[in-house]
DNA sequence: TATGAATGAGGTTTCATTCAT
DNA sequence: CATGAATGAAACCTCATTCAT
């Protein structure tokens, strides 16, 4: 294991032990254990608990915009895109639900305070920005302030993704479709 | 201050850190101070911390159902029902953010996963599950499972009641309005 | 015991074991245990090392002062009150080893670089002080500035408390008058 | 840089970092980084952080006693021998406070305690012990012991060089001056 | 009931030292 | 010789909980 496998292995046995017991509930003592290094060890790749944290944030961050670039037709009609987007992101989030149950967890602690306002599927993320924009521009969608349109795109999403992880719903690639689809019909004008 | 006055100063002040520094961030002893008792106290009406948090939570759940049957009108129209729904639920988390902070992580995290599977917006709240039912029967609502029926009603606005209380938007009364029915949008068949 | 008894017992704890140990061979958790009390506890009566170390200084500097008092006859000529000064200086810190040894510790320590300008035998203490404002307005002393005659005054004795403790001399009541009438000399004008 | 130069660079830098942060306040970490080494290297020098500090004492005794023989003329009257020492002391430590608060933190530590028995100002110093056997067979001072008269000696000139690192007092040549001759007055029979 | 001092297990973090490169 | 990542024991400190008053 060389040096850059073991950084890897801190942020993934984070994710791991966040995603199933907290913040609170995962010691640095377990995380060393369960990423196979020295307590000590992970203060050389990390400052302290809360830099490990927004790390392994920002990991899952470019994840998931990588996943989401996948067979994305920059070129496409907009609803496309936008059906493209929503369907990658409830496949990865399906697909890894640990990766899901430590960004929730994020966002809604006082760790993301502070990178809320640059959130996944913020402004930042040009490429869903750009979608909304290009809607816009055609007359497609309602004319409501951005976060609001965010939240009609991907407010349902995450709740469902949710839900199918706690099993009181069982998605599968036909109610996705659906489901993306309502969403559209929440933005459509 | 009589015996229930200290109850509820306990939950009050339970509410108010956590929404503010997350369970962690909330020791019992800060928790006392704030409520104006002593440390010990609180395990005369609480078994334990998990407890505390756990009564806080329903205590909340049960005023907010109480605002939201206030002025709800049982025999009016489905989507006039659904939206006053919609309505009651932004207008009073905005008017109590702690409460939303509270309950968000709440649902974010351990202490949460118990009671998710009969949250504030589940089956336990008849109100909202008989609006959904009287919907499907008459045709109006898409033929989605009810978990899609609740996350295309509610995620949204969950995401932008947030997303005001962080300031990245400023809700009014128009805007809650019109986003209350794009979400109505969404569920439409 | 008591409150205050456990307060005073971590107080003296903290001055025996540092006095053989240094402040770093001093782990909170031996100080407890030399207590007689748990770890946590000595921190409902100081707030973390630093302060407990403060603290211990503190009460030694005011037991000096006290034990100084003893016998001091504020009337009598100069020359005796000052001997009667570093008479009782020397005796106590002989009686006490382990007080000479914090003492001379948290001088040469990072701690005591803030304590320093008000130290025991420095112009906080007025009967010292007056001593030689007394000497020098009766023409008895030399004209120097008043640290030079601080320095004169008590530079030696504190090294021949150190040299009494570690056994490189054994000073008694013969040595030790004629050592302080010796400092007495340096001051002469 | 050869190899030597490595090893004083060592040694300089747990002075300077010793100096201003105490024994533990410095890690072997920021010593090597201070020292422009890696941390491994210094235990190719130096076989524990105490030999280190140990190896650290003993090069600035060497280095002050050198400093003291520079001008020493040991054919002259005792009491020119024994300004040119105090002048001598008082300069090189003025000159490098660095020097001397490692040295005083030194010999009021754990560390010190094994190597007070031999200090600087000791026996094993001939240059000091022979002006004082000198003065003593010619009948200038007192008859007391020598640790005694060692204390007379320098006692006073520690406290006022610690004084004027930290601020209590300007020292300049003429006072130097006044104060050695003042220890003097202190010996004299 | 109410208090809050006391407990001690357990959390985060530091750091002297080692060893493969 | 030199490196610096890795180790893991141990340090300081927190905090849920108890219990004598």
């Amino acid at each position: 294991m060389d040096t850059s496998d073991k950084r890897a292995a801190v942020i993934q046995a984070t994710i791991e032990l966040v995603a199933e017991f907290g913040f609170h509930g995962s010691p640095m003592s377990q995380i060393a254990k369960q990423a196979g290094v020295a307590a000590g060890t992970i203060y050389h790749y990390f400052e302290s608990k809360d830099v490990l944290i927004e790390s392994s944030y920002a990991h899952l961050e470019e994840e998931l915009i990588g996943a989401i670039r996948q067979g994305y037709c920059e070129e496409g009609p907009v609803q496309e895109r936008f059906m493209h987007i929503g369907r990658a992101l409830v496949d990865n989030f399906i697909a890894f639900p640990m990766k899901f149950r430590f960004v929730e967890q994020f966002h809604n602690s006082p760790y993301g305070v502070t990178s809320r306002r640059e959130m996944m599927l913020g402004k930042k993320n040009n490429l869903v920005s750009s979608v909304f924009g290009d809607a816009r521009q055609q007359g497609l969608i309602k004319e409501l302030p951005l976060p609001v349109i965010f939240a009609l795109a991907f407010g349902p999403l995450l709740v469902i993704i949710r839900d199918h992880i706690f099993g009181l719903v069982q998605l599968d690639s036909f109610l996705i479709e659906e489901t993306v689809r309502a969403c559209w019909d929440a933005l459509k004008s």
